[in-house]
DNA sequence: GTTGCTACTAAACGAGCGATCAATTACTCT
DNA sequence: AGAGTAATTGATCGCTCGTTTAGTAGCAAC
């Protein structure tokens, strides 16, 4: 109860961080009030107290919530993004098996997390609304394609399927994938994992066997043939 | 500036209404105000303002502002549905132009309309917190599939398609409708809905081409045949 | 015309929100 | 050891929220 004035030095208060530090505590924060109470429930209080600072410290670091709360979203993206790049962008496999590789990726649990799902249904609902998260959306998800697109055109150069519009096939599988992922996360006694996993299998397979007409490419093409780029919408 | 108290009688200061009526106009100013401010800018306050009502009588039809924000799903479901129902239960098509109209009917613009789409993503996100959500959610799911399994597979009995697996096949469909449906609302910019309905159609195309192993049945099937039955989640 | 029922209004309440700011304190540089 | 710097605190501001409540008034029955 009475403490000696000399001899122990007293507890600091609280710990200083580098403005980086501090930011990427409170990002990890928000996340995790996100994923416990939900974008209702997540205020200032509750991320101070989350990271464990004051409430006054947010907006030392951050102009307001909503810069944070883009902060959080691009650090979700990337994340999720990088666990399943791991995986397609092994260049030791062959093509096919690169796929599958990242089929699985795709359906890992950390992926199929439904309080990751109910954080990114914030996130997209927030880019129709904002001009700041739609670009922060526009640029994650135009890497994800790049990286479907990529894995398609392998196929397709290693002979394992007949020349195909490598754009339009991004899209169809991208939107197989994310369809697959949101109804698993919406309810996982529908279907399982393994049967998304053969779903998509499914898939690359009828287009490898040119049983998708309007994706194949004439084998003598003519000159001019469209393959444009457009700003992305979609999962990272 | 000065009535005659005799003669003119003065106007009503408001209309009386039976509950059911009033009910159904307080979930369609909700509706309104959910596409037009989001979740976040749909407060009480407000949906009184759209439906010309005063802040009280809210609370006088409904037990809490998160009973009306449930009914409000319920209908949209409903209405999402039904316009689609219309195309799908046509029996007069052959099986294969069912599915095609079914396609042009799910990429019609009423249901890519961005509005429909945030409010949408709002209801999912209910789904994973609120059991009575997704219960609502369930049963409009429920009939959501039934019907898709069902044109799947009229054109399997027609002999358009080999034997397989409905529920699977359902699930596939139903996967890549919603994913197509979540890149389109989210951005109209990369790809558009003609293509949308292209790759479905690719993927009819590929089914009846016997191009999908993991969907096939075997012609003279095994007695024991898997075909579960499980509770939904996805959109209605 | 009067009465009774209840849909309806409007003011008020308490809680929680995001943001602000003067004061405090840990840490670095000399 | 002392001064300067900036990260951090916590009280506070003005506001909006969902809900409650006492009272008002439309309308049908008699």
């Amino acid at each position: 109860m009475n403490l000696a004035p000399t001899g122990k030095p007293r507890a600091p208060k609280f710990h200083r961080e580098t403005p980086a530090v501090r930011r990427e505590a409170l990002v990890e924060a928000t996340l995790r009030s996100l994923k416990e109470f939900g974008h209702e429930g997540t205020s200032i209080r509750r991320i101070a107290k989350a990271a464990d600072v004051s409430i006054g410290l947010i907006n030392h670091h951050f102009q307001s919530k909503s810069e944070l709360i883009a902060a959080a979203y691009e650090n979700l993206a990337e994340s999720l993004q990088q666990s399943m790049r791991k995986q397609a962008e092994d260049a030791a496999l062959p093509p096919r098996e690169r796929l599958s590789a990242f089929f699985r990726a795709s359906f890992a649990p950390e992926i199929l997390d439904p309080t990751v799902f109910s954080v990114w249904l914030v996130f997209w609902s927030m880019v129709i609304h904002s001009a700041e998260m739609q670009a922060v959306h526009d640029r994650t998800y135009r890497r994800y394609r790049a990286m479907l697109e990529s894995a398609l055109t392998a196929l397709a150069a290693g002979g394992f399927a007949p020349p195909f519009a490598p754009r339009r096939a991004a899209i169809a599988l991208s939107a197989l994938l994310d369809g697959l992922w949101v109804e698993l996360c919406l309810s996982a006694s529908t279907f399982t994992a393994p049967e998304a996993i053969a779903i998509c299998e499914d898939w690359v397979h009828a287009l490898c066997a040119g049983s998708m007409p309007a994706l194949l490419i004439a084998v003598q093409p003519s000159p001019a043939q469209r393959d444009g780029e457009g700003a992305g919408g979609g999962r990272g």
